[in-house]
DNA sequence: CTGACCAATTTGGCCAGACCAAACTTGAGG
DNA sequence: CCTCAAGTTTGGTCTGGCCAAATTGGTCAG
């Protein structure tokens, strides 16, 4: 149902990244894989054009050929996180300690820079988490919330740009997880007061030893839920990822 | 010299920043912008995905709309950078900022999981900065080899991905700016071996403390560049950044 | 006059076949 | 064995055309 384009991006994409080609190697020519997918040369290109940008495939007269993974685009992750029928456990544990990261770095421009209207709506983000009873969707949306009122309250461009590029990724290729995961609303309510009081005091310290705490909270459930998962799923096929390359 | 497409992304791209075109507003069809660049509608095709991937249009049948900026990829940075005789100071300082936070979370990271091999190639990579004599250039090439041994070593891939691309927007657009740049080598020869000592020590904390120290002195000599390199530098007529839209 | 509905047009997606210049491959000659 | 030139492959671009989806504009009922 998608566009032609991008069915066949998505099976190179998952070829080179199920290590089909190996780095350096070079990638059948655009007329080839026309043929192969039964599909124009010009539609092949566009493909071709993507995995450029997505700093997979180093595209260039005389041919294209593979690059290493630890050069390629942050947009790779979401198609890292799409193998297999569980996202990569390691990777997402990173992904979680960057967001994490990210998240305390913006709170701590917000205090730096933001105005007092902003650092009330960031802790009016906080508040849902006390106050009320949330269930899992709601409860995932007021993080969601939090995250973006920060980012958008640290008014730091790049920031932004990265925590959004990240997230995006990252969310849709949870869902496989989702129905595992077990939030402990209890503590997360403590932590949430805590980082209100943080914020009200405007102590960049006490925010990022905070967030560190939700950080360790989240990863928590997260081993919880891949356990959980794992009992349920059929045996993952999924090849391990390749060793990240040195320079 | 560059490829077709290339030129007219690169056209199109500034055209959109310099905000040409409304948030929201269609661009031209394609048979229109291929009479206008007098190409083929193919190569302005190819532009048009480019736009599309870098997040600064969406297109799909029925025509091509201008996204907001803070909903774009990351690899606008490197455009926005582009524009006029000298890149944003504000955005320069944001990036500045995030890199330097990356590092401290990279370096954390480290030393949660390096090996004792790994974490003394960083150490190694601190030398230089106080056990030689460095000009301009070497002292910039230690930097960046600071950084990606750090990266290299945090094995965490979205951060290395987010570092890398990051950094590789930066660096070539701060040319313009680079011969007012003048280096405190005294200073920064104590603060690398301050961090120096916190990484044998495997001190998170002083880590932070000694990257945030390096931070402020970068960013001090960033503002004397820059005040050095604007009374050099003819009035400037680029366009202010548009503000960063709310959500 | 407003709003819903339907046809004509515009637009992006894709296709077929072709030419060019740069890169790659191959083989002859040193 | 190495060097260098001819031939081949490959990406970059072009022309011209068809299709389906989205937009647009007009029509008609309320």
């Amino acid at each position: 149902m998608s566009a032609k384009h991008n069915q066949i991006a998505n099976h190179l994409i998952t070829d080179i990244l199920d290590g089909s080609y190996r780095v350096g190697e070079r990638l059948p020519s655009e007329r080839d894989l026309a043929s192969r997918f039964q599909a124009n040369r010009g539609a092949v290109r566009e493909a071709m054009k993507t995995l450029q940008q997505i700093g997979l495939a180093d595209i260039r007269p005389g041919g294209a050929r593979v690059k290493q993974r630890n050069q390629a685009s942050l947009d790779v992750i979401g198609h890292i996180l799409n193998r297999g029928e569980l996202p990569d456990r390691e990777v997402v544990d990173q992904i979680l300690i960057v967001i994490n990261n990210l998240l305390a770095l913006a709170v701590e421009q917000a205090i730096r820079v933001a105005s007092d209207e902003e650092m009330e709506a960031i802790c009016a983000a906080t508040r849902p988490f006390y106050q009320q009873q949330l269930g899992h969707l709601e409860h995932g949306l007021a993080r969601i919330n939090l995250l973006q009122t920060a980012m958008q309250a640290s008014k730091n461009l790049p920031l932004q740009l990265i925590a959004r590029s990240l997230f995006e990724q990252f969310a849709p290729n949870m869902e496989p997880l989702a129905d595992f995961v077990q939030t402990d609303h209890t503590t997360y309510a403590t932590y949430a007061k805590k980082l209100e009081d943080a914020l009200q005091a405007r102590d960049t310290d006490a925010v990022r030893e905070t967030i560190e705490a939700f950080a360790a909270l989240n990863r928590e459930s997260l081993i919880k839920a891949y356990t959980a998962a794992q009992s349920t799923t059929t045996h993952s096929t999924a090849q391990p990822l390749q060793e990240i390359a040195s320079s």
